[in-house]
DNA sequence: ACTACCTTCCGCCATT
DNA sequence: CAAATGGCGGAAGGTA
């Protein structure tokens, strides 16, 4: 496979003479990177690269892109090369994230509300929904951000309807991700979206397989998130240990020692979501990581993360995750 | 799909 | 006075 998100030779020739083959049409996958860019972002081109193995054919193309169209420093330090903008059109574009603020810049918003039209779909990882947001691309539609960004983000976008507990969402043309490793589930949708879910299907085997072997979990880091005082962390703690128990508000407040109206308030402001969300996604951890290893059928993995029975679990599978607990189940016991 | 019921969230304001 | 806290109630959303 020559074409990768590392191979920038390719990345400039698929910009300057569009590629053809018999029989297929080349899909065109622009990553708009400015400096300090998200390292981990690179990895969205795995599913597209993967796709094409799959296909045995070529049906992806990639390319990165930045403004002044050079050498762009990644946020680990060393510099990537990159093609400049360009308004030929793109099958789909994708704006990488960066460490912290917000990638906005005047040259990149310019682009995105400029080659709006030319493009079919158009996405981001994490803070590049700023640039989509600055455009103007997200007004009056659905979208999502981590929880980490959402309350400055709502204030800056008040038109863009954030949904802060979504890995990804897709409203119209547009695609937007929560966080890092949201950012593959998003470009495993896209693929999805143009090549149907058997596709999908391998390449997320292919892609789950690579990150069990390198000891990644490929989670939302709810379990990881530390409150900044004790008594929010000992309910974040207790509620870790008993799971499969009611953990109501008033269960979780008394913990605390807080009235219901105050504990909700500081927990919010310290974990940056409410309460039975919080837990909620503690307990989708945890089912996932059951199912992921096998551990029980999904009933008793129901049962165990504290769901109750398995159709609330598929509710809040659905509703968070956009996929129902048994393809998580399908995708590791293939090749268990 | 519809409904009746329940829980949670959160702005507002009073209280400590 | 500022900051933390608690109660109320409507809206939203989840459950059965």
């Amino acid at each position: 496979m020559g074409t990768t998100a590392l191979d920038s030779s390719s990345s400039r020739s698929f910009i300057e003479s569009p590629t053809t083959f018999p029989g297929i049409v080349v899909h065109h996958i622009g990553l708009v990177v400015h400096p300090d860019f998200h390292i981990f972002d690179l990895a969205i081109c795995s599913a597209f690269e993967l796709a094409n193995k799959v296909l045995a054919e070529p049906f992806y193309e990639i390319g990165l892109l930045s403004e002044q169209g050079r050498s762009v420093q990644t946020s680990a330090g060393f510099s990537i090369d990159t093609a400049p903008f360009s308004h030929r059109q793109f099958d789909t574009l994708i704006v990488a994230s960066c460490n912290g603020a917000e990638p906005a810049t005047p040259a990149l918003v310019q682009f995105f509300s400029e080659t709006m039209p030319d493009n079919r779909r158009i996405g981001s990882v994490l803070t590049g929904a700023y640039v989509l947001a600055a455009a103007g691309l997200l007004d009056g539609r659905r979208a999502t951000i981590h929880w980490y960004w959402a309350a400055e983000f709502k204030r800056l976008f008040p038109k863009v309807k954030v949904e802060e507990d979504r890995l990804f969402i897709n409203d119209g043309n547009i695609w937007t991700s929560a966080g890092m490793s949201a950012g593959i589930d998003l470009s495993i949708a896209l693929v999805e979206q143009d090549l149907g879910s058997n596709v999908a299907r391998a390449v997320t085997n292919q892609l789950v397989h690579r990150r069990c072997v390198g000891g990644q979990s490929q989670f939302f880091a709810m379990s990881e998130i530390r409150a900044k005082t004790g008594r929010i962390q000992a309910v974040l703690d207790y509620a870790k240990a008993n799971l499969n128990s009611e953990l109501s508000v008033d269960d979780l407040a008394r913990i605390a020692r807080l009235s219901r109206r105050q504990f909700t308030r500081v927990f919010h402001a310290e974990t940056g979501r409410s309460p039975s969300k919080a837990i909620e996604n503690l307990r989708l951890e945890s089912a996932r990581l059951l199912l992921e290893a096998g551990n029980g059928t999904v009933d008793s993995v129901a049962k165990d993360a504290g769901f109750g029975d398995r159709e609330r679990m598929r509710r809040a599978f659905l509703r968070t995750l956009s996929q129902p607990p048994q393809v998580i189940q399908r995708a590791f016991s293939s090749w268990r």
